[in-house]
DNA sequence: CCTTGACTTAGAGTTAACTATAGGGTCTAT
DNA sequence: ATAGACCCTATAGTTAACTCTAAGTCAAGG
């Protein structure tokens, strides 16, 4: 079974543009083509995509993975390179995390702000403990 | 006690350029100057820098963060809209969470996938549960 | 046979968020 | 009083990651 762009696009919420975008920047060196050029994808390539994916949700740049598509090209002699790629994604992943925990914390404390302050009409509830003009 | 713009960019890790250029979008109305033109930092306008910081942090762009800072401006007639909008916040930051726990995960596994094959000297370890080339 | 629709490339354009430069003002210490 | 270290504005440049257009190829259906 195979895939063509805009099957692959809609599957991966992406556009057939932004495909086009990562294969050019060789991100997709796997993806083989019919005799006229276009583009066929294997199931094992949307799985390769689905890696790509979740290596720019890390915050990742498109040149970073490259490197990283490039050591998987490379075969066994990038093995190291790879898993400490993968310990460092470790590292900055936990660090996202505390710190959207702590973003998540604020927020609250924001909603049960607005929340007394929409109960009582008005802002000035908050009066002692407000921040400044801006909460 | 007031601080000048390097300061609060040292205090904030930005840099000044970025203060001013938030500033010039209108996410600082409330800063002061001095009568020939400097900017002179509270500690209320840091609080409130660090408010901004936060809503950006959840990928909130530059532009609504102004819009949320003009309601403050507006008074209580704006207390929904911004309850609303940190409601609405809580509810992105809740889904990037569940999003980052599976992106762990499956580095998590990458880890496991290349410390194994890294003992074993080759990726062939994996030979039998491999996405395909690329891993 | 010819139109329609999906594919192709090359390259231009867009957007957000900075980042830097040029040119000028002001304050402080020697 | 002048050098150095700040500050200012206006504006230009940069970067990443798309996003789109133009011009062309190809296969299927009427």
């Amino acid at each position: 079974m195979t895939y063509s762009i805009s099957e692959v696009a809609k599957k991966l919420n992406l556009t057939a543009y932004t495909l086009r975008y990562y294969d050019k920047e060789g991100l997709m060196p796997f993806v083989e083509r019919t005799p006229n050029g276009t583009r066929l994808f294997k199931e094992t390539d949307i799985d390769a995509l689905k890696i790509i994916e979740c290596l720019k949700s890390t915050g990742m740049p498109i040149k970073e993975i490259k490197r990283f598509i490039d050591w998987c090209s490379d075969g066994d002699s990038t093995l190291q390179e790879r898993y400490d790629m993968f310990l460092e994604r470790k590292t900055a992943v936990k660090a996202q995390l505390e710190e959207l925990n702590k973003t998540m914390e604020l927020i609250d404390h924001k909603c049960n702000y607005y929340k007394t302050a929409l109960d009582a009409g008005t802002e000035d509830i908050h009066r002692n403990n407000k921040i400044g003009t801006f909460n």
